[in-house]
DNA sequence: AAGTGCCCTGTGGA
DNA sequence: ATCCACAGGGCAC
């Protein structure tokens, strides 16, 4: 397994690496721990709740880095912080690098973490709704969607469309360097994510040279209509999370570079939105051999992709999109291999018919 | 509605 | 060596 970071990003600019202006509230830098001793702290959660490996490289987000055998780190708001397993040791434990206090640390990481939904009232649900998920459940206990920053969120998955993990983490990395530094892991970089007023200094042009392509305009696009919000962006943003899931989509497919899928993925990832199901390719596959064999070769049309996300809905309910993500993540290469060995095709019901309206 | 070509770039296979 | 399909889409006809 490579780290994405073996191949360094190409291009970023003395200028775009510069902070233009210090952030409007002074971080307080704590010494939180003394250098080379960080001091960890039991989480809240057990693996039962949290499997790191399950939760942090499965596509959900690009910002956080493995830095060490069941070790990850990323930023959230002001704080950066490491999360980390031992084998055998059913904790999960933390470590703040930096940020404004270690208590306000620990909320955000829980509040990120989607802490207060209970993974295993979820499984249970699950497996009595369909028995493909007792089988799973032994290997991906511990799978959690993340509540992401929506901006920061939104920002990633415009850089998804029709691209793969590699690049986008290039390409995240590179807007994320125009954030605060917050500091080094194991030969990372860590940065605040970049403010929506730092983001809208960046033209079209830097983004086309650090390599966006034709997502340089969806990024500077989206960020200038949500800065015409009302409010602000971020405001704007926020309120999405209150919203019906499908007024939110409807919502977020205004921003250029958002459609049905990138909207799916920023409302089950930042939004609250537990029952939206980001439809691609991989989740068509997956959706065909256990929800809705009949359709299995056709095309997919933006038609069959609402019917897919009705039939996770119809099937598993107000939390489908977790659901749809533990399936998705059991398609992911490394935890396919594992359970092949004994995962025996499961036919499942198909659900109630719909009628055309 | 649904179908098609196009948009950027890196990669692996033909 | 070169070409080409394709990678966790969106948009404009």
């Amino acid at each position: 397994m490579k780290r994405s970071r073996a191949t360094s990003p190409p291009s970023i600019s003395a200028a775009a690496k510069q902070q233009i202006s210090p952030p409007a509230t002074p971080i307080l830098r704590q010494k939180l721990h003394k250098a080379g001793v960080p001091k960890w702290f039991p989480l809240k959660l057990t693996q039962t709740e949290l499997t790191l490996p399950l939760t942090f490289p499965t596509g959900q987000t690009f910002r956080w880095k493995q830095t060490g055998a069941i070790q990850y780190s990323g930023s959230i708001g002001p704080h950066l912080v490491s999360l980390r397993q031992r084998p055998g040791d059913d904790t999960v434990s933390y470590c703040v690098h930096c940020g404004t206090s270690p208590k306000a640390a620990e909320l955000a990481l829980l509040d990120f973490l989607n802490a207060e939904i209970s993974l295993a009232e979820l499984w249970s649900d699950f497996s009595e709704k369909d028995p493909r998920f007792g089988e799973l459940a032994k290997h991906l206990r511990g799978a959690r969607v993340l509540r992401q920053d929506p901006l920061e969120c939104l920002i990633q998955f415009l850089c998804s469309s029709n691209n793969n993990i590699a690049r986008i983490t290039k390409m995240v990395d590179f807007v994320s360097s125009l954030g605060l530094h917050l500091g080094d892991i194991d030969g990372f970089e860590f940065h605040q994510f970049p403010s929506l007023d730092r983001l809208s200094r960046v033209s079209e042009q830097e983004l086309r040279k650090a390599g966006f392509g034709y997502r340089a305009k969806y990024i500077t696009g989206t960020v200038s209509a949500l800065q015409s919000k009302p409010g602000g962006g971020d405001e704007w943003l926020l309120s999405l999370r209150k919203l019906e899931l499908q007024d939110a989509v409807a919502a977020l497919c205004t921003l250029p570079g958002v459609g049905p899928k990138v909207a799916a993925c920023i409302a089950l990832f930042s939004l609250d939105q537990h029952s939206a199901i980001p439809v691609d390719t991989h989740v068509w596959q997956i959706a065909t051999r256990y929800l809705l064999p009949d359709l299995a070769g056709a095309k997919l049309t933006q038609k069959l992709c609402s019917r897919v996300a009705e039939a996770f809905v119809s099937k598993y309910g107000e939390y489908a999109g977790w659901a749809q993500t533990l399936l998705f993540i059991a398609e992911l290469p490394a935890q396919k291999a594992l359970l092949q060995s004994f995962s025996q095709p499961i036919q499942l019901d198909k659900p109630a018919e719909k009628k055309t309206e």
